[in-house]
DNA sequence: GACAAATACGAGTGATTACTTGCATTCTCA
DNA sequence: TGAGAATGCAAGTAATCACTCGTATTTGTC
């Protein structure tokens, strides 16, 4: 067969054929939430697209291209995301207010994406979606590691880095603890990450323990 | 049929039978340890415990079965572990070293168990085994929060099993970073881990600063 | 030694599921 | 308008894998 070996031509997709893409998408993305990664079968997918396995097929080569598809539906919107709520002028911004108000608006996005919660932390993952949850972490990561360096110049981009790094997976770590719990008991765990978050970032970065409205400054 | 509807008679096992048992056991953490549990098939168990599949089936029902196995056996090592590194005297040391010795004996434990490492944090889970993973973690917090309790007794109950539970996931969310960073690294992470779990608890247990007061009676 | 229970085997089985095939229809563009 | 490309379908296919079955051997007990 006189194919290019390793290299297919790029099919030229028509808007009606767009369209269905997004609708596979989309069945995909409540399937998955609904079931997790590996549980979620192609056949279903294409079930709830209204689309035919052979359809599905004609637009995603494999399962992980389906993921593939997801994951940059989302890379888009965590773009937006970051670039919204991390500015330069977050270095400028008391530490505390900028925990605050980041801890806030991850709460709110990742309760108003359920699927993205499912993706990206549920526990029937998979090697393929966790190396992919992995380095959208470590992007998260590496924009806040900037933004460290802007804030305490006197430390190194490794050491911001680690500290961000940190900062991350405590997020990680917390942030399904507050989506299970008991809704009235969300926010003092919200809290608890908060005073956390500061007790280790304002030290480290501000070069002070932060200021305690206590009655007594020994 | 007369079988005694759903209860079956225990079957006696012999010595040989036993040891068969703990052969088994020993290939399917083996196994996982390898390609995670979702990814093991009872069929490569046996092949490596040197069994027939139908010999596995004689031991144990179904995969999950051999999985409560496993996790039977690393449940008496973790009663173990906490019997010995967490005592009443632990209320008592000073927090750095309490966190100090629980860290250190933490990474240690996992290091040498590298099976129940990938059992309990891999990333190719499947729901059953986070579901065994979240009790498991949920015991260890609770443990946690009865010495937290005994050190600083004027907390609720309640407000020591938060502090509990937020520092476990905080472990838990570092280890993995310890696991896979380059061994010369590792050193500053369980360093930064030990000043973040430090920063938050010393505050709040041992009252060096002032702790936040919830809707408290008295 | 005799009998039952436990142990052992490995070829099979049924269910699942990612993906294919062959063919029909609709769109694009000259 | 017509040819080729894209879209669409649903019945299949091949591989995987948890688990079973029929049968043979070993062990414990009387």
């Amino acid at each position: 067969m006189p194919e290019p070996a390793g290299q297919q031509r790029a099919v030229r997709r028509q808007a009606r054929g767009l369209k269905r893409m997004e609708v596979i998408l989309d069945a995909a993305e409540a399937e998955i939430a609904e079931t997790g990664y590996a549980n979620t079968t192609t056949n279903a997918v294409a079930a709830r697209a209204g689309v035919s396995p052979g359809s599905l097929y004609q637009f995603f080569r494999n399962k992980d291209e389906i993921l593939a598809g997801l994951v940059g539906r989302y890379e888009e919107e965590q773009r937006l995301f970051w670039q919204r709520n991390l500015t330069e002028e977050s270095a400028h911004e008391p530490m505390p207010d900028l925990v605050d108000r980041l801890v806030d608006a991850m709460v709110a996005f990742k309760s108003s994406r359920p699927a993205f919660w499912a993706l990206f932390h549920g526990s029937a993952t998979s090697d393929r979606l966790a190396e992919v949850a992995r380095d959208l972490h470590e992007a998260v990561a590496h924009r806040v590691a900037e933004v460290f360096g802007l804030r305490a110049p006197h430390l190194g981009p490794d050491r911001c880095h680690t500290l961000a790094r940190m900062a991350v997976a405590t997020v990680r770590a917390v942030m399904p603890m507050v989506v299970t719990a008991k809704p009235e008991d969300a926010p003092a765990l919200i809290g608890e990450l908060k005073t956390m978050l500061n007790g280790y970032l304002a030290p480290a970065l501000d070069g002070t323990a932060q200021p305690r409205n206590g009655p007594e400054t020994s």
